[in-house]
DNA sequence: TCAGTTACTTGCTAATTGCAAGTAATCATG
DNA sequence: CATGATTACTTGCAATTAGCAAGTAACTGA
């Protein structure tokens, strides 16, 4: 796995903006630097686990076994819609529910988690991915 | 791209260690929690990125473009090291020069970065890998 | 001898995390 | 109509972690 040859590492990089869009804050043109800038921490990528499993409402993802503090999961959704992972819309009025769904661009973070999941199935001890009842 | 049905995620996760080894503390036996317990966060695997781009001493991983703060940075070489992520050696004597390389283990979290840098690319403006001078 | 390099450590402040509790809107029951 | 339950959060605060600047120790090379 030559990720340096495949795609590119950011090796001499320089911090102007490529780009014509207003654009955050990055490190570093990098793209690893630029994901983690958006998912590095330890709860985002939980949340967006949750979301592939079939989870939608915030009452959900709070009751996940991690146990994820209200405030940071509140803190994380309002992050995953400003960054178009997640669009969060109502599913019923009165009262007014909403649900959090993945965009294509969430979608699309699935080989990430796969390859955490091939990961930390082999290299750490006592991790087991549970199947669903169902599957 | 359908984790939970090619993997599993856990669900009903049950907090009982599974393993015989003396574990760490888990938030839970999720592969994608025991991954982001061991890497969850905005530094460590840019300095894996750096190892994987051929960078071996403490100064290379300081000056890459992000700018990783030195304290950070020896923090987070230990735990990769007491993870067996990497392993430290000297490769001088007089005076001693130690360089850290990727092991086994740590050769594996290369699809997870091969996955961070195509959705990076993709969905980050601005994002660029920009390949090394040889490349 | 004296600046320079490498590989860190230490001190301190600022930001983030995580626990507990509180809030607001609405519904379901008696 | 009052009471309790549920959903989806917000707020306050202590504890942890991040990040900046500076310092240290062991050499090297001039």
């Amino acid at each position: 796995m030559l990720i340096a040859s495949n795609h590119g590492v950011c090796y001499f990089a320089i911090m102007k903006d490529q780009s014509n869009t207003p654009s955050r804050f990055k490190r570093s043109p990098c793209p690893v630097a630029c994901t983690l800038d958006v998912l590095g921490d330890k709860w985002t990528l939980l949340v967006v686990r949750d979301l592939f499993a079939g989870k939608k409402t915030y009452g959900e993802f709070q009751h996940s076994p991690e146990k994820i503090p209200t405030n940071i999961l509140a803190d994380r959704l309002k992050r995953l819609v400003a960054h178009e992972i997640v669009a969060k819309e109502p599913y019923q009025a009165r009262p007014v529910r909403y649900q959090y769904v993945l965009t294509e661009k969430g979608r699309e973070l699935g080989p990430v988690l796969k390859a955490m999941v091939q990961w930390g199935e082999k290299h750490v001890p006592g991790s087991k991915a549970l199947m669903k009842p169902a599957g």
